[in-house]
RNA sequence: GCCGUUGUAGCUCAGGGGUAGAGCACUUCCUUGGUAAGGAAGAGGUCGAGAGUUCAAUUCUCUUCAACGGCUCCA
């Protein structure tokens, strides 16, 4: 006998052999027809796989995060029996569950055969009718010699280059249907569990992820167990859609793009420069309370400068390239440090002048490569809301940890709630490469780093090689309410620049010192935060950041002289308003503001002219009653001030 | 940059080898209506751009540009 701890501490006997299923089954039949896998000690194994020893049980459905990724990748195995079935001859690389997008895929080399769209449809049927045979996921132990047999005779050299990493004793196959691949599982009991299959798209991998290497092709899908589930996902779709920012920032007027400008280069209209006015209105408050000073530098600089701060070598290929005027090259500048340096190093410095933060809301052009353009997140011309502080290694905790603080106040006002701070650390065996080769400072730097995190309980999580060249740095990625995750803004910490640009202070000792120099850019740029707004709030934008604030909705000519004079009284109190003088009935009217996302209307008609008042209606809520014009002006300046959010 | 898909009016989309269509938006007129679409008329397109095939190309072929879905990259 074996002994099963269950979730809820409940210990019970089973006989030698049985298996997650077994123990289902002993408790309810319709909980037994839900196992897809079941974690035992820590690990998912088959439902149908006896438990080897006494162990610990979780049994996994479809509700686990582990349960959806077994389903998805028997889900793959699945896509693979069809397609082999319908392209003989298609060698397989891997297919893993996904858990952004859900779902899964599988890489393949497709040989001669060409797959569209209408083909995966064919699939799709062909998948549905082969999970209709409710063919089990067969496990099995193989030798090396045996597995290397197999695909050699397959001759599937990618199948053949994974089995070359494993070792004799772990290998094992899976087989479901007329489909074996080399897998460790797990997998669920058998392909009758899935219900609903969509196959999503098709695309280019290139093989391990090295673009040296042969492109795959990629098809990614995803499975359910149930259809209503699959309608559920895909009206779920549609609504991301209906939120997607490239969609609103149209419809809303707040950006364009336009092929004579050229790709990447996103032209903010008369609605997207009032909430980049806004925004900076915001970082100003609050880098002016901070102690940061505020500077303006060109958007081009000499060649030299990038040679001397060491970005040209490593990312050359990215920035613009040069013009040459009077035998001198200039680039665009596709960051602000080192002009910020050069303004630090303009006066000579005290250790009573640190720290030194210098803030700008700086334009920077990159070459992003033409694949890598992506509506406002990926462009070719940003306004970072970059600052560089200088400061002392004892100052730096200091700083540091005001610097997370500014985040967190961000986040606050924009009710941003799921963010990760994700600290990005050097690989020593790229030092000289891809890094500074200067081993004790890049330890020395990541400890510090570390500490504030640690010492301020800042929950974060560490990446290896994912370092500046320059020094460690955290990213903080957010996720827009569509799911779609962002790298919102880097904060860097450098210790090579203050030396490449020989930037000094005078300590107490009276030696020259190099100062620390902290990157930070908690708005990120503009570009993408608006990017992530629009996501975020729907196109629903706070009062604050609304480009129009207040709608005068007159409901008829009667009213119209009311409404020039609300409208006079709003512009004198700094309200963005309008009012609606078409000869439109106030249904419309309604209608058109709801659908424009202005967050007040004021609806306005004879009754209120002789009282005095405004009816108050408020975006996606309704009518809010009647108000004297004061009252409505004191209580939308006050939400302004305060920057409060949605209700 | 690579693989794949798409490109018709401001927007959403239909069409298809023989001089281009709808709805919404827009303009004008009628209507002055109390909380999510009043009515009529009108204007609007080099069918992304260039070349080729054809008597004839928006439609077929090629090239190119751009966008989209991924891969690679991201100071």
């Amino acid at each position: 006998m074996i002994k099963i701890t269950f979730p809820d501490g409940a210990v019970r006997e089973y006989p030698y052999g049985s298996t997650a299923l077994d123990v289902a089954k002993s408790i309810s039949e319709g909980l037994a027809r839900k196992v897809l896998a079941a974690n035992i000690n820590g690990q998912v194994w088959d439902a149908t796989r006896p438990i080897p020893t006494d162990a610990t049980l979780k049994l996994l459905t479809w509700d686990d995060t582990e349960g959806k990724s077994t389903f998805w990748h028997s889900s793959a195995h699945l896509m693979a029996e069809a397609i082999e079935s319908m392209y003989p001859g298609v060698k397989f690389w891997v297919g893993p569950a996904t858990e952004n997008p859900p779902g899964f895929y599988y890489d393949m080399d497709l040989g001669g055969h060409q797959i569209s769209d209408e083909d995966l449809r064919k699939l799709e049927t062909k998948m549905a009718e082969l999970a209709k045979q409710q063919s089990a996921y067969q496990r099995k132990d193989i030798s090396k010699a045996e597995a290397v047999g197999y695909f050699t005779q397959k001759g599937d050299e990618y199948k053949l280059d994974l089995l070359g990493n494993l070792q004799d004793g772990e290998i094992t196959f899976y087989t479901q249907g007329q489909f074996t691949d080399l897998c460790r599982g797990p997998h669920i009991p058998h392909t009758g569990f899935i219900k609903a299959v969509k196959l999503t798209n098709i695309a280019g991998a290139y093989w391990k992820g090295d673009e040296k290497n042969k492109q795959l092709t990629r098809i990614y899908g995803i499975t359910f167990p149930a259809k209503k589930d699959l309608e559920e996902y895909e009206a779920l779709q549609e609504e991301a859609r209906k939120r997607d920012h490239r969609k609103l920032g149209k419809e809303l007027g707040i950006f364009t793009f336009d092929d004579q400008v050229g790709p990447g280069l996103p032209l903010w209209m008369p609605n997207g420069g009032i909430v980049i006015e806004e925004l900076e209105k915001l970082a100003k408050e609050s880098e002016d309370k901070a102690g940061y000073k505020r500077v303006v530098t060109p958007h081009i600089a000499k060649e030299s400068l990038y040679l001397t701060s060491g970005h040209l070598p490593y990312y050359q290929d990215s920035m613009y390239p040069p013009m040459e005027l009077e035998g001198v090259k200039y680039y665009l500048k596709a960051m602000n440090c080192p002009h910020h340096h050069k303004i630090f190093d303009a006066e000579p410095k005290s250790y009573k002048d640190l720290p030194y933060r210098l803030a700008e809301y700086g334009t920077c052009y990159r070459y992003e490569q033409s694949g890598e353009l992506f509506g406002l997140m990926r462009v070719r011309c940003l306004h970072m809301n970059d600052a560089h502080i200088y400061c002392t290694k004892e100052q730096f905790y200091e700083e540091f940890k005001a610097v997370n603080e500014m985040y967190l106040k961000y986040f606050k006002i924009f009710g941003v709630e799921k963010y990760v701070m994700r600290l990005s650390l050097h690989d020593p065996a790229k030092l000289g490469k891809k890094y500074v080769d200067e081993p004790e400072l890049w330890k020395e730097t990541e400890a510090l780093v570390r500490d504030v995190l640690i010492r301020t309980n800042t929950p974060f999580k560490e990446v290896a090689d994912e370092a500046a060249f320059y020094g460690p740095k955290i990213d903080v990625q957010i996720w827009s309410t569509i799911g779609r995750e962002f790298t919102l803004a880097t904060n860097q910490v450098d210790f090579a620049q203050g030396r490449r640009f020989k930037l000094t202070f005078t300590n107490k000792d009276n030696q020259a010192e190099t100062p620390l120099i902290i990157h930070r850019a908690p708005l990120g740029t503009h570009e993408r935060f608006i990017g992530f707004l629009l996501e975020h709030y729907a196109g629903k934008f706070p009062v604050w950041l609304a480009p129009l604030q207040v709608k005068i909705l007159p409901i008829s000519d009667k009213s119209m002289e009311y409404a020039q004079t609300l409208l006079d009284s709003l512009k004198n109190a700094d309200i963005r308003a309008e009012v609606d003088d078409r000869s439109e009935k106030i249904g419309k009217k309604i209608r058109d503001t709801e659908l424009a996302k202005v967050p007040y209307m004021l609806v306005i008609g004879e009754k209120e002219m002789q009282e005095g008042k405004v009816a108050v209606r408020r975006q996606g809520k309704g009518d809010l009653g009647v108000k004297s014009i004061d009252e409505f002006i004191l209580d939308v300046r006050k939400e302004i001030k305060e920057r409060t959010p949605n209700p």
